[in-house]
RNA sequence: GCCGUUGUAGCUCAGUGGUAGAGCACUUCCUUGGUAAGGAAGAGGUCAUGAGUUCAAUCCUCAUCAACGGCUCCA
C-alpha cells in the first residue's frame, strides 16, 4: 500500500503495517513522541493496521488532536483509577476539553470531594507507571449491552441506547473497560505528570432538570516541566484577574448590604466609565445617532407587547405593584426606545433613525452565574437601536461593523471570534418568535453582509435572541472563561408588534427593521475586560490616575501643587503625593499604582520650571519643560483616540 | 437555582474548645531624603449572621447570607 505524508512524500509499506510501525520506519524519536495517527483524514490509534493506500499524518503533543488524544487517554486512566478507589462509581462522559479533560461520574453513596484528589492522583500515576496498553476491541451491541447490564450501569446503557450497531468499541487498559469511540494512545506509561484541577457538580446530559453528576476535572502532560510551567502560567493568569486588580486599583466594589450582583463603581471606575461614555458620544454623534433618556422601568403592558414578558420573564427581577399597577425593572431599553420611535410620526425620509442610550438594565440573574464584573445584575449598555427599511439595513449593518473594528483598534482587541447566532426550527413558538420566512429572510441579509465585509465569523444554530439573530462578539477572561463582549442584534419582530411604522414613499405605512447594537456592551462587563486586557496599566487616555506629581520633600510641595494644577487645567487627572516618604518609596507607590506619568519636582525642576519625567513601566524619561510634557501627553491621548 | 469549597483587622493570610495574631495599609513623632519599600510608637476585630451542643464556642453541629470553582443560563 501507498502511504501520503503531509509533505506529499509517498513510501510505500505492506498492508497491515501500523502508524506507530511507520513512525519507527521513519525515525526512533518520532516513534517516542507521536501519540496519535491522522489515517484519511480520521484520526486513529497508532497500534491500528492500516490496509489500503492512505494519507497519514503522525499527531504528536504539538498537534491539538495529539493532545486531545493524550487527555482523553488521561481521563480513562482517571476513571481506572476512580474505579479501583470507588468500587461502584458508574461513568458518563469523559471528553478532552481545551485545558485537559473531565469524567463525569456518579459516585454513588460516596460524596467524592476536593480532599478526594490527591489520593486519586496518587492512584493515576500508579497505574500509569503499569504502562498498561489501551486495548481497542470491536463488539456488537448485544454484547456491549450485556457487559453494561451486569454492571448495572445506566448511564453507559443510554450512551448504548443511542448507537447503532457494528459503531461500537470497547477500550480496556489494566482492569477498567470503557465504551469509546476513541482514539487512545498506545498505553499509559507516556502520561508522566498528572494533576486533577478540581471537582464540580454538573447535569446530566447538561439539563438542570436531571440528576447531578460529579465532574472532577484534571490535566495531564508528557513531562512534569510543562505542567510546572502550566501551573506558573494560571498563577500569573491570576494576577490579571478583574477582581483582584479592581480591588487593588480602586475601580470597584461590592457590598453584601446592597447586594449580590450590583457593583459600586469607586472613583477611579467612575472615571473608567466617563471616558468610555465620552468616546462613544463621540463615534455615535459622528456616525448621526441621536441620544435619548428613558426610565428605569415600566409598566407589565409594555413589556407584554415587546414579548419580554412570555420569552424573557425568568430574567427580570420580580414586578412591584404600584396603584394598582405592575412595574418591572427595564432588562433591556429596545421597548422604551420603540416608544421613543412610536412618538415620532417617521417618514421614509426620517430614515435611519438611530437612537443611543447609555440605559441601566436589571436583570434577575441566578446566585450562581454572578461573576466579578463580568456578570451582574445592574448594568449599563452602550446600546442604541437603528431603525431602516429593509434597503437600507444592509448600509446600515455594515456601518455598525466598521464601528465595532474601530472600537477594537483603538482598544487594541485582537482575540476575539464573531458568532453568528440562528433559531432553531424546533423552538419557533417557544424560544423564538414563530415566523420562520422572516428568520430565513433576516438570516440571510446578514450572513450576506458579513460575507460582503469579509468578517471572520463561525455560525451556531439555536442562539439567537427571541425577536431575530444576531452576531455577538466572543472574547476570554484572564482564567479563560469566555464572554460575550458586544453584541450586535437584528429584530424584525418587536417593531411590528409595537405597531411600529413609517410612510413610504408610495404614501403607505410599512414597519421599520430595527438593529440592536452596543459595541462597547456593558460597562461592567467591558471594563471588567478592559482590566484584563491591559493587566490594569490603562493606556493613558483611560487611565483614572494619569499623572502623580512627586516631590522631593516638602520644600516643593508648592511647585508640585503648581504643576498639578496647570496639567489640571488642560483635563489632565494629575495629583500629588505629598507624604513625607522618600522619592523611591513614592515612586514605588506610584508604579504599584499603575500610574501613567510620574513626576519628580525637586530643587532643579523648580528652578527651571520644568518637571523630570518618569513612564510607568518604562522608567526614567529625563528633564523637560512643564508646556513640553503637556504637549506630549496631549499628542499621545489624540494618538490613542485616533486609529 | 444546583453540586463542591471558603468566610478571622482596610488588604493578604496564620491560629486555638478557656473570649485572638503577623505583614502591608492607616495615625502620630523623628527624618528633608533625586528614580521601586528610612526609623520609632500607636490605633484597628461581636473571628459573616442566627440558633444549638458545652461549665465554656472564633473553633464542634445545623440553618441563613456572601464569595470562589464548575453546571445550567447570558451583555
Amino acid at each position: 500500500m501507498k502511504i501520503t505524508f503531509p509533505d506529499k512524500n509517498v513510501r510505500e509499506y505492506p498492508d497491515g503495517t501500523t502508524s506507530l510501525e511507520i513512525a519507527k520506519s521513519l525515525s526512533e524519536g518520532l516513534a517516542r513522541n507521536v501519540l496519535a495517527a491522522k489515517v484519511n483524514g480520521e484520526v486513529r490509534d497508532l497500534m491500528r493496521p492500516i490496509n489500503e493506500d492512505a494519507s497519514l499524518e503522525l499527531l504528536t503533543w504539538n498537534d491539538a488532536e495529539g493532545k486531545s488524544t493524550f487527555w482523553h487517554s488521561s481521563a480513562h486512566l482517571m476513571a481506572e483509577a476512580l474505579e479501583a478507589l470507588f468500587p461502584g462509581i458508574k461513568f458518563w462522559v469523559g471528553p478532552p476539553v481545551e485545558n485537559g479533560f473531565y469524567y463525569d461520574v456518579d459516585p454513588g453513596n460516596h460524596t467524592l470531594s476536593q480532599e478526594d484528589l490527591p489520593r486519586i492522583e496518587e492512584k493515576m500515576k500508579e497505574l500509569a507507571k503499569k504502562n498498561n496498553a489501551y486495548q481497542r476491541k470491536e463488539i456488537n451491541k448485544e454484547e456491549a449491552i450485556k457487559y453494561f447490564t451486569e454492571k448495572n450501569d445506566e448511564y453507559k446503557l443510554d450512551l448504548l441506547s443511542n448507537l447503532e450497531d457494528g459503531s461500537i468499541t470497547f477500550y480496556t487498559q489494566g482492569d477498567f473497560t470503557d465504551l469509546c469511540r476513541g482514539p487512545h494512545i498506545p498505553s499509559t506509561g507516556s502520561i508522566k505528570a498528572i494533576r486533577l484541577m478540581n471537582i464540580a457538580g454538573a447535569y446530566w446530559k447538561g439539563d438542570e432538570k436531571n440528576k447531578q453528576l460529579t465532574r472532577i476535572y484534571g490535566i495531564t502532560f508528557p513531562k512534569q516541566k510543562e505542567l510546572d510551567e502550566y501551573l506558573a502560567m494560571l498563577e500569573e493568569a491570576k494576577k490579571r484577574d478583574h477582581r483582584k486588580l479592581g480591588k487593588e486599583l480602586e475601580i470597584f466594589t461590592f457590598d453584601e448590604e446592597v447586594g449580590p450582583g450590583l457593583p459600586l463603581w469607586l472613583p477611579n471606575g467612575a472615571v473608567l466609565i466617563e471616558e468610555l461614555e465620552r468616546l462613544a458620544k463621540r463615534t455615535e454623534q459622528a456616525a448621526g445617532y441621536k441620544r435619548v433618556r428613558t426610565p428605569h422601568l415600566a409598566k407589565s403592558s409594555m413589556y407584554l407587547t415587546s414579548g419580554h414578558l412570555p420569552y424573557y420573564e425568568e430574567s427580570m427581577f420580580p414586578a412591584m405593584q404600584i396603584e394598582g399597577e405592575k412595574y418591572y425593572l427595564k432588562p433591556m431599553n429596545c421597548p422604551h426606545h420603540h416608544k421613543i420611535f412610536g412618538s415620532m410620526n417617521a417618514s421614509y425620509r426620517d430614515l435611519p433613525i438611530r437612537l443611543a442610550e447609555y440605559g441601566t438594565c436589571y436583570r434577575y440573574e441566578q446566585s450562581g452565574e454572578l461573576f466579578g464584573l463580568m456578570r451582574v445584575r445592574s448594568l449599563q449598555m452602550n446600546d442604541a437601536h437603528i431603525y431602516c427599511t429593509e434597503e437600507q439595513f444592509a448600509d446600515e449593518f455594515k456601518a455598525v461593523n466598521e464601528m465595532y473594528l474601530k472600537y477594537f483598534r483603538i482598544f487594541n482587541i485582537e482575540k476575539y471570534v464573531m458568532r453568528f447566532s440562528t433559531h432553531s426550527k424546533e423552538k419557533l413558538g417557544k424560544k423564538y418568535v414563530d415566523n420562520e420566512p422572516l428568520w430565513i429572510k433576516t438570516e440571510d441579509m446578514v450572513r450576506r453582509v458579513l460575507i460582503e465585509s469579509k468578517i471572520p465569523y463561525i455560525e451556531v444554530a439555536d442562539e439567537a435572541a427571541f425577536y431575530g439573530p444576531k452576531i455577538d462578539v466572543q472574547v476570554w477572561s484572564a482564567i479563560g472563561r469566555e464572554f460575550t463582549l458586544a453584541t450586535n442584534q437584528v429584530d424584525f419582530a418587536v417593531p411590528a408588534r409595537f405597531g411600529l411604522t413609517f410612510r413610504n414613499a408610495q404614501n403607505e405605512l410599512e414597519t421599520p427593521i430595527c438593529i440592536h447594537r452596543a459595541p462597547l456592551g456593558t460597562h461592567e462587563r467591558f471594563i471588567g475586560f478592559l482590566i484584563e486586557h491591559y493587566a490594569g496599566n490603562f493606556p493613558l487616555w483611560l487611565s483614572p490616575k494619569q499623572v502623580i506629581v512627586l516631590p522631593i520633600s516638602d520644600k516643593f510641595n508648592d511647585y508640585a501643587r503648581l504643576v498639578s494644577q496647570e496639567l489640571n487645567n488642560y483635563d489632565i487627572r494629575a495629583h500629588i503625593d505629598e507624604r513625607d516618604e522618600k522619592i523611591g518609596r513614592k515612586i514605588r507607590d506610584a508604579e504599584t499604582r499603575k500610574i501613567s506619568y510620574m513626576l519628580i519636582v525637586g530643587e532643579k525642576e523648580k528652578e527651571t520650571g520644568s518637571v523630570a519625567v518618569r513612564k510607568h513601566g518604562e522608567g526614567d524619561k529625563g528633564n523637560m519643560s512643564k508646556s513640553d510634557f503637556l504637549k506630549m501627553i496631549k499628542s499621545e491621548i489624540e494618538d490613542q483616540l485616533n486609529k
